[in-house]
DNA sequence: ATTATGACCGAAACCGGTTTCGGCAAGTTA
DNA sequence: TAACTTGCCGAAACCGGTTTCGGTCATAAT
């Protein structure tokens, strides 16, 4: 008895009464559409007009239903998100921010953000699909890009607006944000040589992320850019967590001329680096020198503090809907693409190159 | 002119070509209304064609707008989400699990979530009412309560369906699922005398909280369980991270008669228990134990290992947004509430009272 | 003085669904 | 057989907006 007068009471009063479009008309002794088209700037509309209704609009606490404008727009001032939470996690610190950047800028325009997420590419695609056949959204960010990506092949030819966090391979029709890695992995080269080092091994990211090929150019281009050769056998196998940075590490370390410095594509590989000196006895810092990339919290903790490339996410997740937005209101995607800078983090982990140790001649080093 | 093509193809050719309501009505020879009451189970319309309808609906791909629905039933099939992240970010961790535990409850009933961030406890109640004012989500789930909770309130006050991952001093209405931290935290009283411990100290959360009180509460009645009396001198202050940890460690570590246990009610303050011992050379699990909930990470990684209470919060999650889901279709909320179990995870930081140490001669103990 | 031109607004159709209401045919009851 | 249900469906109103289409009136052009 009682729970059916809950259950009444809820689905009839429900909410606050709203004031709707029709409300405000009735107050203005104006027509429907004209407040409508007044209340979005239409031409045909006198300015003494639009103030009028606008100011009531403001004063009757007038919000239009995203849903009711959809159902003729076909737009519900959302932004989409799939996140696929099957991936080594290296993102997972951050994601509180990337979703405070994405939710902050959305609201600044009025717009909400509906997530979802996948538990692999497949999960990934259906969810997207979904998302796009009910018009949760208008459009999506797509993290964590592929340099050959699925998500943007569907989309794109759905003629979906999209933008994503990342690059790729083809780009064309693409809006993307990014962060410079570039330069940052080109600077993390020169700092080392600066510091006397000459073998710099490279631990790489992912396999088909595009991010791992970008951070890995940066090496290769820093090492030119540094007079250093290149050589194959300083590059490791794809280090995306500690237990492979660690494996890794041996494998590198195990050669006749073991490099005295590890740049590595993530930082979790870095923790890798630390635990196989740490077992030895080496020292991080002196004896073996360690740049890393992402400013991971728990670098801050280490003995010494990793010295790595910190990525401002909440920043990124705002640019990247502002993006969004801009894209879905038309503007070509060419016209929306942006670097944004990584901050380095000058701790304890790079230093001068070992004196005594692992380092012999240099019998590789050109110039 | 290339972009204006662009701009121009977008905004009519947008999506593949949805199928309406209307065309399965035309398909089917039917009234568009007979075909929502036969895909919406009315009574008055007749097995055979609802079969038939739903058969139709199926085969044609046919999803409703759940915003063309909206504007009539007031539903948009989505469950609201915003997270506080100004707080202490114990529960930064699960945040993955915890909203994919969210998103695939609701994808599973065809909803979606709509998520939104805020920073301080006024941008929560107005992203909250703004949130309800669009009618964005259809019921919210709220995370992290307070004994007192302004939220709990002006939802009860706007009639709005919510579910909490929590419990609140102040249950009218509300439909909750929470973990048994009670019994967790007897456990953990028991396990430290069953090691002989009789000075069992307490990290108590973060003030305010819910969470917090309970987790006393199970402290204090285990100690009652086991035959010990209660000691406010054993009992610190507010410890939530690391730094805090320390310090009331610390504290209570100066006494005379020092504990030889610790429960801390957060992970992150018993990192602070362990930086504490290792700076003086004592041991975690042999000089001092520990026992702590929450089941971080970075818990697993210590030396010791972190003896602790895992919670699962990707099924809490998922439970949660059940919950609200039914609340949202009408159930009674008192018939909505839930207890989770917490798993101990028997590791490494909790050990046999030390025979040298800190321990004199047990003068509190009654029985 | 007419006529064409704009500026401005009302009326109505429309978007994709849901829900109410009424009617018809078949089966029941009187 | 007439009256009454009942089962089942069509028609139309409705939800809260947007957008198209004319129409009125004042002003400018002829």
């Amino acid at each position: 008895m009682i729970t059916l007068m809950r259950e009444t009471s809820h689905t009839t009063s429900q909410f606050a009464p709203r004031v709707t479009i029709s409300d405000l008309s009735s107050e203005l002794g104006l027509a429907k559409g004209t407040v409508s088209r007044a209340l979005n700037n239409y031409a045909d509309i006198s300015a003494s007009t639009k103030l009028r209704v606008k100011q009531a609009a403001e004063k009757m606490g007038y919000r239009p239903l995203s849903h009711a404008q959809a159902i003729k727009t076909g737009r519900v001032r959302s932004v989409g998100l799939v996140l696929q939470n099957f991936e080594h996690d290296g993102h997972r610190p951050f994601l509180a921010d990337f979703l405070a950047g994405i939710s902050n800028a959305a609201s600044q325009e009025g717009w909400t953000m509906t997530l979802a997420m996948a538990n692999s590419e497949e999960h990934t695609r259906d969810t997207l699909a979904r998302l796009v056949d009910e018009r949760k959204a208008d459009g999506f960010i797509l993290p964590r890009t592929y340099l050959k990506d699925a998500r943007i092949d569907s989309l794109r030819e759905a003629d979906v607006p999209f933008v994503l966090y990342g690059r790729t391979e083809d780009q064309a029709g693409c809006a993307w944000y990014d962060i410079d890695m570039k330069t940052a992995f080109e600077q993390a080269v020169t700092q080392l040589t600066n510091l006397g080092h000459q073998r710099i091994a490279f631990l790489p990211g992912g396999d088909g992320f595009t991010y791992s090929k970008i951070r890995y150019q940066g090496y290769v281009s820093g090492l030119t850019m540094n007079g250093l050769s290149y050589e194959a056998s300083l590059v490791g196998k794809a280090s995306v967590d500690q237990g492979s940075g660690y494996e890794n590490t041996g494998q590198l370390m195990a050669a006749a001329q073991p490099p005295t410095a590890f740049i590595c594509a993530v930082d979790q590989a870095a923790l890798g680096v630390y635990q196989w000196a740490s077992e030895r006895g080496l020292q991080i810092g002196r004896d073996i020198s360690v740049i890393s990339y992402d400013g991971i919290p728990e670098g801050a903790m280490m003995t010494p503090p990793l010295s790595t490339f910190a990525v401002d996410n909440q920043t990124a997740g705002a640019r990247l809907t502002e993006l969004l937005i801009a894209r879905i209101r038309g503007a070509a995607p060419e016209n929306l693409r942006e670097l944004g800078p990584a901050t380095f983090l000058n701790r304890g982990s790079h230093g001068p190159v070992s004196p005594a140790g692992h380092m012999c001649q240099k019998t590789t080093v050109s110039n």
